[in-house]
RNA sequence: GGGAGCUUAGCUCAGUUGGUUCAGAGCACCUGCCUUACAAGCAGGGGGUCACUGGUUCGAGUCCAGUAGUUCCCA
């Protein structure tokens, strides 16, 4: 069989996954084992694959298929979301091309065209999760706005419209006049943006040639103010109390009010109150009892309510009542101003403060137990640093305005009886009748006199639900997947959707399940270049993850990922992370050609052979413990590390080296079989990193039975190892590391074998370690002496005395100045250590273990200094 | 403006309740090797006043206070 020198992970790569999806590897349905569950984070059901969905979802495979190996019943639940604002975008450019506008076709129609392109296109996300090796149940994918799935959310606010909490108010909302829609205030993205502050004068009535001078970044909104504010301490506008301004370019007066509100540093100390138009305006105008002019349509034009630039964009605008302003006399400056304005998380456009009617839930109540499962570490954060973030948005949460002026998504269930200000909320049209018929009192009531809302729900109002109705758990409480699968354990997710997702999950577990959705939340970095900025189309830093799998292989992608994404930090990718990955990946299948390509033999193994079985098993069981340990701190970085250093360090540097036979030789049944045993062990610690290499090595070491895979064998438990043989070893590496330093300064070529003559008075400790050192260091003498050897370099490893003769002269005076730097070191050494001990307050206070400790410090270094003067004294 | 965090090697980060030879890891770097599994590799090596200042303590990357820089969240 010849196996290619370097591992090609194209087409295993499908073969394994196709294997696997046929073996029903990754199927889960309740059983009489332990559930562990991790409901994914439905991406945009027209998303692609980018670096972020990288990372995310390698950490839950490797959670999932670590569980599943552990003999979990492991269910990860795949699935997507609508995504209504950015899907509905995307259907209205589409059809936009076609030359379809959105405001021709009916709502049924324009749905068609909406579903015909979500089946079209949705979910290729979810077909590029399985490149990554995703192991998915996927007969259980879910989407947000299935039948039984929308059901639900409709369902949800039925019921919490009935409990009351869920209301319908007048309100200042984020409008996205591109998207024409309510965006919630964590999808507005406040960024400095160079502006100008306009000074603008207004004539004061009845008060020829005086005037009242207000700063403003809006100048077009001005059409719209309904009042002048000052501070009532300012000294400056005392006289102006009581008076009225005429706003420019009309002729209609308004009052000067006094409010605490109005900043005497900032501007002028004048305010110009838009009640319609800014959310500060809104509510001093409510104090006031202020007119509202809303000057403004859907899409940012100027309505005709101002009688002035009727059509006309807001910007344009801007421009042109500055000129018009300017010419009329009322601008006195225009200055330079940097302030954060508000963007759509969505289409980037400017953010309009509107006022519109909107549903609300009010979110005091259900943030109490989900506030408190949080601080009681009944969910856990991870990193615990986001428990501070959390408690201080919950404590201070507000109304989430639930609806959105869009098609795509969950129409709220709310019918208005025509002719009257009345309303039902009822989850079917026929409902609703029974109840709109009750209200009113009128039997013969038809479905005609009713109209139900034109609003859809905030897509998070669907996914909030996620981790209970990927069970059908709203709409059958009862069945055995919600009971055997809820609460589910891990969710892996950005910091980003901490309270859009996160916390509302939590309020509606506790709402509807009467407990947690999820025991732990473990939180990701971001993904971002070498340079820091976040990875982003516009920026063009963000690699295809397409791409890099195919060039570096799932499994090196997944492992360069990984490698430097500690929870909650940031990831900064370089290409030189994958490719990490990708070699590492490489030198485990060269150890797997190693293997493969040794002839065997039925002799007996030798001792050095049986120490390094021996060895290889104490470091699995070790390696095995630490990575477990890793895990339950969800440290995952560090768990990949320790199997990269078991495999690369222990078994290929070591392990390999220490049974590898001469050129040539077979190699003993025995040895070939227990060193597959130990590759076996470190495979399987390794799968659920690199699922695909594993699974191939895995059928290439041994024939294997039908449905016999990797991904569903048992993994190695960690257990105490040998400390002696461990230590031992430790040990025996040193002196091989000592003379191979030794031999690279002396220039001598590992070919040639040198003698090596070890001085100790612990003779029987290192004999039986012989057959390593012969291996490992090309020796050709090899003996324990009691005394100095003449004519031969020295080392030191530990307490022994190494000795290496030489043919040419021993340069004294270079051994001489070696041994004295080393005195040197063991003297400062010993010298805290005796003042540490020498200090009585030490010695009384300090913790027994610790001053034995340092005891044992001092004989130490007093033995090692004895054999490093005796040597010295020897150099003459 | 309010709140939270961070600052340890060139880079990214570990460093548990203060106490081993504690100053670490990976990568990068330097030197020598195409040695029959692997140059996507092997062997060896250098590199840090733990941001700064003060305090608590027998003892401080570790605890406390202040300063500087920096990041995030909220307004």
């Amino acid at each position: 069989m010849s196996i290619a020198k370097k591992y090609q992970p194209g087409e295993i790569e499908e073969k394994w996954y196709d294997r696997w999806i046929q073996a029903g590897a990754f199927r889960s349905t309740p059983d009489e084992r332990t559930p562990y569950t991790i409901a994914i984070p439905p991406p945009n059901v027209t998303g692609i694959l980018h670096m972020g969905h990288v990372l995310n979802n390698t950490l839950q495979d490797v959670l999932i298929r670590r569980k599943r190996m552990q003999g979990f019943n492991a269910c990860w639940v795949p699935g997507t979301d609508h995504a209504s604002i950015a899907t509905e975008a995307k259907v209205v450019r589409m059809l936009r091309e076609q030359g379809i506008k959105k405001s021709d076709l009916s709502r049924e129609a324009f749905l068609e065209h909406a579903f015909a392109w979500k089946d079209k296109y949705g979910g290729i996300i979810l077909q590029q999760l399985r490149k990554l090796g995703a192991s998915c149940d996927w007969d259980r994918t879910t989407f947000t706005m299935d039948e039984g799935y929308s059901e639900a959310v409709i369902q949800v606010f039925c019921d919490l419209y009935d409990k009351g909490h869920i209301y319908r108010d007048l309100r200042m909302v984020n409008w996205d006049p591109a998207a024409q829609t309510t965006v919630s205030d964590e999808e507005v993205i406040y960024q400095d943006t160079q502006g100008a502050l306009y000074h603008v004068r207004y004539p004061i009535e009845g008060s020829e040639g005086e005037f009242v001078t207000i700063a403003t970044t809006r100048p077009e909104t001005i059409l719209a103010d309904t009042a002048i504010a000052i501070n009532p301490d300012d000294p400056r506008y005392t006289h102006l109390h009581g008076k009225r301004a005429i706003v420019p370019l009309t002729d209609r007066a308004i009052p000067i009010i006094t409010d605490g509100y109005v900043d005497l540093e900032f501007g002028t100390g004048c305010l110009k109150v838009t009640p319609a138009h800014d959310p500060n305006d809104y509510e001093i105008g409510q104090r006031h009892g202020l007119e509202v002019i809303d000057m403004f349509e859907a899409d940012g034009t100027i309505a005709p309510t101002v009688g002035r630039y009727t059509g006309m964009d807001r910007f344009d605008v801007r421009k042109q009542i500055t000129r018009d302003l300017d010419e009329a006399g009322f601008l006195v400056k225009k200055e330079p101003y940097t302030h954060a304005v508000g963007h759509s998380e969505r289409t980037h456009a400017v953010i309009e403060p509107r006022l519109s009617l909107q549903w609300f839930l009010n979110m005091k109540e259900l943030a109490q137990p989900a506030l408190q499962a949080v601080l009681d570490g009944e969910v856990s954060l991870i990193p615990g640093k986001f428990i501070n973030t959390y408690k201080h948005w919950m404590e201070n949460v507000r109304d989430w305005c639930l609806s959105r002026q869009l098609w795509w998504g969950h129409r709220i269930p709310a019918y208005y009886i025509q002719g009257s200000d009345d309303y039902v909320v009822a989850p079917t049209p026929e409902a609703a009748l029974a109840k709109a018929r009750a209200l009113t009192g009128n039997p013969d009531l038809s479905m005609d006199s009713l109209h139900q809302d034109e609003d859809v729900l905030d897509t998070w109002a669907s996914s909030w639900l996620w981790p209970i109705q990927i069970f059908n758990g709203i709409n059958e409480p009862d069945n055995p997947d919600i009971q055997y699968y809820y609460p589910t354990q891990d969710l892996v997710t950005a910091p980003e959707i901490l309270f859009f997702w996160v916390a509302r999950m939590i309020m509606a577990g506790y709402e509807y399940r009467d407990q947690k959705p999820f025991a732990n939340v473990y939180l990701t970095g971001i993904v971002r270049d070498d340079q820091r900025r976040k990875m982003s189309k516009s920026l063009g830093n963000s690699p295809d993850p397409l791409d890099l799998i195919a060039q570096y292989g799932a499994d090196g992608v997944r492992v360069g990922m990984l490698l430097a994404s500690p929870a909650g930090n940031d990831l900064l990718y370089k290409e030189s992370l994958v490719e990490q990955g990708r070699n590492f990946a490489n030198k485990i299948w060269n150890a797997f050609r190693l293997i493969k390509s040794w002839e065997v033999t039925d002799a007996p193994a030798g001792p050095r052979e049986r120490l390094a079985l021996d060895w290889m098993q104490a470091r699995l069981e070790q390696a095995a413990a630490e990575i477990e340990d890793h895990f339950s701190k969800f440290r995952i970085s560090d768990a990949l590390m320790s199997g990269y250093k078991l495999t690369w360090d222990d078994f290929c540097s070591w392990f390999l080296e220490m049974i590898k036979p001469a050129y040539g030789q077979p190699i003993a049944r025995e040895t070939l079989e227990g060193a597959i045993d130990q590759f076996e062990a470190t495979l399987k610690l390794l799968h659920p990193f690199m699922p695909f290499i594993t699974e191939e090595i895995w059928h290439g070491l041994r024939d294997r039975a039908e449905g016999d895979f990797i991904c569903l064998a048992s993994m190695p438990t960690g257990s105490d190892a040998p400390p002696d043989l461990l230590a031992d070893i430790e040990l025996v590496k040193e002196t091989v590391t000592a003379v191979r330093a030794f031999r690279t300064q002396k220039g001598l070529s590992p070919k040639d074998p040198i003698d090596l003559f070890i001085l100790t008075d612990q003779p029987d400790h290192l004999t039986p370690y012989f057959p390593l050192l012969e291996k490992f260091l090309n020796t050709g003498e090899l003996a324990i002496v009691s005394e100095k050897v003449e004519q031969a370099a020295s080392l030191r490893v530990g307490t022994y005395e190494l000795y290496i003769p030489l043919d040419g002269t021993i340069d004294l005076d270079a051994e001489r100045a070696k041994i004295q730097e080393e005195i040197a070191y063991m003297e400062g050494f010993l010298k805290q250590v005796l003042k540490k001990l020498g200090n009585e307050r030490f010695v009384q206070n300090a913790p027994e273990q610790v001053v034995a400790l340092e005891r044992k410090k001092q004989a130490d270094a007093e033995a090692k200094l004895d054999v490093l003067r005796k040597s010295l004294s020897e150099l003459g």
